[in-house]
DNA sequence: CCTCTTTTCGGAACCGGTTCCACTACATGA
DNA sequence: TCATGTAGTGGAACCGGTTCCGAAAAGAGG
């Protein structure tokens, strides 16, 4: 590997000058030429680790994904791409592999690197993680939770629930179902759920719950089982997998949507237009998240951690399709 | 940030006795115990930057992918991921965005960053970045397409080909129709089509040939067009996303499947059970490309590139569900 | 108590860059 | 002609670790 020393060597000048090349440029035309030439030949490339090294901190920006499989957090992955790429910064993206300890060691692991921040997809938060994070001098943002004084993006969770409900309510709905998950998960399993309740006791509908687990298939047999049961005539389902699952249950049951049964995710994912009829849901702005968070993570690089919110909220909107209809 | 020499100061030793510490281990029970209890206080972590500056290479291993959204990439990252993860090895993951001057400046810059081997996600590869990856001292292993001379992980497609005309002709088919993509995609464009013809032709069936685009809503147009003229019992989409956009098209024209049509796809993504019936598809095996990969990488590592196959082929296997039926 | 071996430790060089400082050479203006 | 300014350059220190080498200290054996 050819490196300054070697350049600086060949063309008879200091390993000063060629940094000087290289960097600002108060050089000769004549070494200048020199140096173009021996560059050029030898395609010397400088080691980003001794630069990083003298600048005691790396020019990337670390993220903590929960797993590589999940829609959302490539949409936004997307996002935060976009503006890095157009800044011109580097990601190091680590896979937390929805570990908590492999969050933690993660967050040392990219704070060993010397990356200028870090953006921390949060599933779960317990106390050691919390400290953790308020305890780095390194900036750390969260995206999906939030955490008291921390910077923290969010989505409506609640609103989404809230939108929905008032949707089948304006179709005229009475009966409904929300088919949850654990309140373990807080945006999924408490707010929307919340949301949802809010606004379908105000309007006097009644509300059935029935707690399933975020798998498609968990949800298809589950949905085998209480379909063929319940009373309800709007189905809100608390993800758009799980959507898909009731969806295909239903299909297998005869059930027709939206004839016979309205049916509503969450989320906004492609998969709601692999079935047909497409299945009614709130958009989530997954790639506008990222897009938000990387360009406060410039605004930090630049001025440090200063006068930043603490949390940011994303709106969220209802993206209507054929399986939502008046009863 | 406290240092290695900080942490000398403190303990009143040498840096090379708190390196020694750190590392192998001569060390006295005093200074040992003077240092634990140093290290605990400050949080000390060493600097990745300057211990890879010193072994002139990083432990990372870089990987260059075409897209973030890219469920099969995803599922080969987890397999990467479980190998890179047990070895203790930190991956630098890269997008090029479908973007082939970008896919030549990560190669580069994960040069610069001195990784000990790259796996590149290749969707196309050009004269130019066909030099680049020759040329380069750094190990660089293909995915998904083949390169003279330098190890290549490939998936059966034309075995694939085969194995679906194969089964369409022993469920009594023998009009058939191929919807496919251009050619400029080897893998998709040209084997998967050739597999298919030649076991078709060599036992009399027709083949039509119809040709769209990798996406499922433009899949789902074409098909709402070309179904109804059709006179094939059989389709085979080149891709599990365009089947999904024949399976929407046919649903909507109250085309049943399988009944009146029978239909698969290629991949084994898991949207193929999102549908309802399920699509029978041939499973590319994702995971086990990543883990076969990163194994790969493991011994280059220990090794060197001596003795490397140039190329690896991964089997594939039929998975029959409910969208195909005998004629 | 004195050798001989082994353990423990500090000094210095090094990895590959960047940057400050001082020095030279030459041009500029008075 | 001489002071002053400026572009171009090399030397040296530094970033934060690792490692080689030799010296000092500690322990073993006679």
């Amino acid at each position: 590997m050819v490196t300054l020393n070697d350049i600086a060597k060949m063309a008879n000048v200091s390993k000063s000058t060629v940094s000087r090349y290289l960097n600002n440029g108060s050089v000769s035309q004549k070494t200048k030429e020199k140096l173009d030439k021996i560059v050029q030949e030898t395609g010397y490339q400088p080691n980003a680790m001794a630069q990083s090294l003298k600048a005691t901190k790396s020019s990337m920006v670390g993220v903590i994904i929960p797993r590589y499989d999940s829609p959302s957090t490539n949409q936004v992955l997307q996002g935060i791409d976009s503006v890095a790429y157009e800044k011109d910064i580097q990601l190091m993206i680590t896979n937390a592999n929805l570990d908590l300890e492999r969050t933690k060691k993660n967050i040392s692991l990219l704070q060993r690197q010397k990356v200028g921040a870090i953006i921390l997809f949060a599933t779960e938060i317990d106390d050691e993680l919390a400290n953790q994070i308020k305890s780095s001098k390194m900036p750390i943002l969260l995206v999906g939770q939030k955490l008291e004084n921390s910077p923290s993006f969010i989505y409506q969770d609640y609103e989404a629930g809230k939108i929905i409900a008032q949707h089948a309510i304006d179709k005229g709905h009475r009966k409904l179902l929300f088919v949850g998950v654990t309140e373990s998960d807080y945006a999924v399993g408490v707010l929307r759920k919340k949301g949802f309740y809010d606004v379908a006791e105000r309007n006097g509908a009644s509300v059935e719950f029935i707690e399933t687990g975020f798998s498609r298939s968990y949800s298809y047999e589950k949905a085998l089982e209480f379909l063929p049961k319940t009373a309800a005539t709007y189905i809100a389902a608390a993800t758009d997998h799980i959507a898909i699952g009731i969806s295909n249950a239903s299909a297998e049951l005869k059930i027709s949507i939206p004839d016979e049964l309205s049916l509503s995710g969450f989320g906004g994912y492609s998969v709601t237009q692999n079935v047909f009829p497409h299945i009614t849901t709130v958009n989530y702005p997954f790639y506008k998240m990222g897009e938000t968070v990387m360009k406060k993570v410039v605004q930090v690089l630049n001025q440090g951690t200063e006068n930043i919110d603490d949390l940011t909220e994303l709106q969220v909107d209802l993206n209507i399709q054929g399986s939502t209809n008046k009863i």
